[in-house]
DNA sequence: CTGTTAGCGCTTTCAT
DNA sequence: ATGAAAGCGCTAACAG
């Protein structure tokens, strides 16, 4: 491997004079300043930047930790992180938690002993907040993304979750519905609990009552609702949509409504968080509240940087509005059922 | 920061008693390891692995370059390789060259600077080939995945794209089809040849000729083909059937058939290569031929690291079939047409 | 079983 | 404008 020494000595100089022209630091003549750059040229010389975080005390590195990497809306939310980190000089390392706080936990120790200068957090849960008082602990600055944990104070990039909720229920019942089922998250998320909250308050605020009976809970990854349904479908007041409370949780329910024999929205209207990108120009046919993905990343990761650089400053909360994308999966219940 | 020395101190040992119970290496006392892991603890001791990285020159940190982060085939390749890194003990840098040839070339230079141990590399095309040759010259192991480069000999993932794409064609042709389309993406990428091929083998097979006229080259990315498909539309024997190499190339393309008020595949069948994933549960819709994305992934990983263990031995190759997936994108064409 | 020395590749500080 | 010395945090090699 060849070094700022060898560089050095082939041109005749110091390794200072070398690290100098690197940086493009402090005075150089012109002349030395070529010959140095030539014979970099002629050894292929790539400085090391390990050796460089080592005295620097900063890696450049940002570790991106989200909690589903196959899902569309924390894909394209990296693709904003990318574009950032890329534009102020950062490398991304990728973290994948599998919504799993143990895998969480070893990606953070991992984070820790690679120093990295920062990292954009999205939280398993709210246990993650240990996870997160460890990093606060060791110094390292961060900023949760999507989701908030009770307890921790920092930069924070969330959606409103409860206000799309509110949307997408209220949506249904404009649409005739009345018994409206709730497959959500776990609740130990906050965006759960979140549009947890604004689908009752959609209910409330039509005068519908509340019927523990159709909410459930489940993971946020694709699930197979096939029981949960039966049960559902059972009932003398059978529900008429859903709400799911992600995009995944939707594809479950309605694989599971396609293997029960059942079409939608014909039989069941469902609707859910979080759009499904590509697949939605596809075929036109989930209605969704549909969130920024990629501004989630890419502002996630400015404000990270700017924290970085001002460790002294307020915390900044950045809520980003749901959009009400009405598309084929609900429709309007024939009064005669 | 606390260092090596700080726990050496306090636990009254040398710092290489502490390396040593770090890395449960060399011989110690019981009593000693002991003590020592308890200093470690009270002084929340992090290992810095930069450091570690700079003696040891080896950082354990994998590239993972991939051409598009949002495409759900290359998503689930990098959870592929993300699973394999984590289990054996590897970090992952996240680079996305956006198919983009300066960008793939920044990334290399920041991987050569970084020292990462290995790249699993998917080419933004065949001028990737100085940037790979670049990484063979300072001794960086690579895998390409996805795509060759001619005179790159490497090991390599990756898919048998044009028998996948003659069955495509071929089940096409099944249907009725005879005057079929094929976008393409950009010749420089050898997927994209090779699913040429497969479309041209599967006309001959056919007795079908070959219409320069129904053959276009486009990105791999998202597209408008509202142009191209009023060319192809205004001939007098227009084709009843598009083949779109791969998946987001089938959706600019279904996207512009209904811009324009046409129906797939009553008006026109679209198929393609690789599947939407989540999506086509959620409506299977696309007829595809589906690649083995996530063993892409984990079987690059894999290969990279045995390659690094082992930098003499031979390379290998590795190709995945493609299977056909037939759903509702593709229909039989009506005699009378 | 444990410690000392030297050095990984770089930059900061202080000289010249 | 340039260089010498020291040190970032760690471990290999050797010594005891």
């Amino acid at each position: 491997m060849v070094t700022i020494y060898d560089v050095a000595k082939k041109a005749n100089v110091s390794a200072m004079t070398v690290s100098r022209v690197i940086n493009n630091t402090g005075r150089i003549s012109e002349k030395t300043r070529q010959k140095v750059k030539k014979v970099m040229e002629e050894l292929n010389y790539v400085p090391n930047s390990m050796a460089r975080s080592l005295v620097l005390q900063e890696t450049k590195i940002l570790s991106l930790l989200i909690t589903d990497i196959t899902n569309p809306f924390y894909t394209t939310l990296a693709r904003g992180a990318e574009d950032a980190a890329k534009q102020y000089g950062y490398r991304l390392l990728l973290c994948n938690s599998d919504e799993n706080l143990e895998k969480e936990k070893d990606y953070v120790d991992m984070i820790l002993s690679t120093r990295v200068d920062g990292v954009l957090f999205a939280p398993a849960g709210d246990s993650s907040r240990e996870h997160l008082e460890k990093l606060a602990q060791h110094n390292v600055p961060f900023v949760m993304i999507d989701r908030e944990v009770p307890g921790i104070s920092s930069d924070m990039i969330i959606g409103n979750s409860k206000d799309g909720a509110r949307q997408l229920v209220e949506h249904l019942i404009g649409l005739g519905h009345r018994r409206i089922a709730l497959i959500n998250g776990p609740h130990e998320v906050s965006t759960a609990r979140e549009r947890q909250a604004g689908y009752i308050e959609a209910l409330k605020l039509n005068g519908i009552d509340e019927d523990p009976e159709l909410i459930a809970e489940a993971g946020y990854k694709t699930f197979d609702a096939t029981v949960l349904l039966e049960r559902w479908l059972r009932m003398h007041d059978r529900p008429t949509a859903v709400f799911a409370a992600n995009n995944f949780l939707a594809v479950g329910i309605i694989r599971s409504l396609r293997n029960m024999g059942l079409r939608v929205p014909d039989d069941m209207s469902v609707v859910c968080f979080d759009d499904l990108e590509h697949v939605s120009v596809l075929e036109p046919f989930l209605t969704v509240a549909s969130q920024p993905a990629y501004s989630f990343g890419n502002m996630g990761v400015r404000l990270l940087i700017e924290r970085i650089r001002n460790k002294g400053a307020n915390p900044r909360k950045i809520i980003f509005p749901a959009q009400l994308i009405i598309r084929q999966s609900s429709a309007r219940l024939p009064s005669a059922k």
